[in-house]
DNA sequence: ACGGTAACCTACTCGGGGTAAGTTACTATG
DNA sequence: CATAGTAACTTACCCCGAGTAGGTTACCGT
């Protein structure tokens, strides 16, 4: 059986140099989501890849350099969901329920390296802190148009600071899910609506 | 001048373990402040502390150790200040006004190094990660308890929810004013409060 | 004075990020 | 088909920083 398939080339095919980006990133993706950033070494991903170590510094330039372009695609996927989910929505509460859920359903979709992403946000350098913070403040342009539009008349300030409560309180409650598996998409998107909405002063005593 | 002060113990005085350990902890703290932790080398903490790298190890078994003992230190300073400061309030709008009110001091006398906390939580092992998230469930808490109190209406998962929703909000806002150095505590914990009692529903059009 | 111990140091190993310089497979053209 | 050019790819290395083995020195109690 041996002798009988030599399989001339053992298999290592050369690849263009965009496939062989996307896989490194697929790859990277993946092995950062499962060894968290410090525990993933560029030996394994290039190994993973069935590659050599000095390609991926060919392409990506660092350690950093790869995370922060896994960080830019999943940065640009998110901003496309959630502005398309949005978009079919008429009313400020049906805007923040479906950005809400399409949040917490593409966290549930990349939840091996986006939990890593809001974990270890700066793991790496200040570049991909950067690159990370970039991404929030997209969301944060997203969330702050919205409000500006609906609620004219709180003041500037506070308008800002409502956007970051509202990013913290996502990120936050995303990470929640990810250790109570309980809290469906749904629950958690009606706790947050429920919360910006009215407050806490319905349950007062 | 040189030959005059021959200064026969050039400096290096011995310490006590726990002077030691305490002077090392401040040294790091500062560190980590300002190079974040990967950009901290423990041959550097040993330096600024005059004293050789293996007494770290010694003490703290690792960076992640050494980590681990500087977000102890702060946890529980911090739960010491938010409790005083809570403990004094009657309502529950006043309870969660001090609680901001020491939290954003708190995090404003300790910049330096809990910015890197809630920036790079992960940035170590996962030893270090769950020293961070202990933290967090400290003041969780906390939190829950006031809500278990004051809100008794709401659903025990909405009060799980409500917490980690304000447990992100603040810090999120904390990591806010940073780089808005406008924003004074007062304005922040105002914020955070008006947004907490009554959401966004008074300021729609 | 002098032993015991705790604080301390020198001098290393090892692993992983990063690189220099060379080799091989695909491709376009004569 | 040959062959030159280039882009994909490799081996073999450097270097820095985490972590350690084993020895040295200052202090303290008796």
């Amino acid at each position: 059986m041996s002798a009988a398939t030599p399989q001339p080339p053992p298999r290592r095919r050369r690849m263009s140099r965009a496939d062989r980006e996307r896989q490194m990133l697929d790859v990277a993706e993946e092995v950062f989501g499962e060894r968290g950033y410090q525990g993933t070494s560029m030996d394994e991903i290039a190994e993973r890849c069935g590659v050599s170590k000095p390609m991926l510094y060919e392409y990506f330039g660092s350690k950093d350099g790869l995370l922060v372009a896994c960080v830019g695609r999943s940065k640009a996927e998110l901003l496309d969901v959630t502005q398309k989910a949005m978009a079919g929505a008429a009313t400020p509460e049906d805007i923040l329920w479906r950005g809400m859920v399409a949040y917490f359903s593409f966290i549930d979709a990349h939840s091996k390296s986006f939990a890593m992403l809001l974990r270890e946000p700066a793991a790496a350098s200040q570049e991909a802190v950067d690159a990370v913070e970039a991404t929030r403040r997209q969301q944060s342009e997203l969330i702050s148009g919205v409000l500006a539009t609906f609620a004219p008349s709180a003041g500037e300030q506070a308008i800002a600071a409502f956007t970051e409560i509202i990013i913290g309180a996502s990120e936050r409650l995303a990470q929640w899910r990810t250790w109570h598996p309980e809290v469906s998409v749904e629950d958690a998107a009606r706790h947050m609506t429920d919360f910006c909405w009215k407050g806490l002063s319905p349950y007062l005593a």
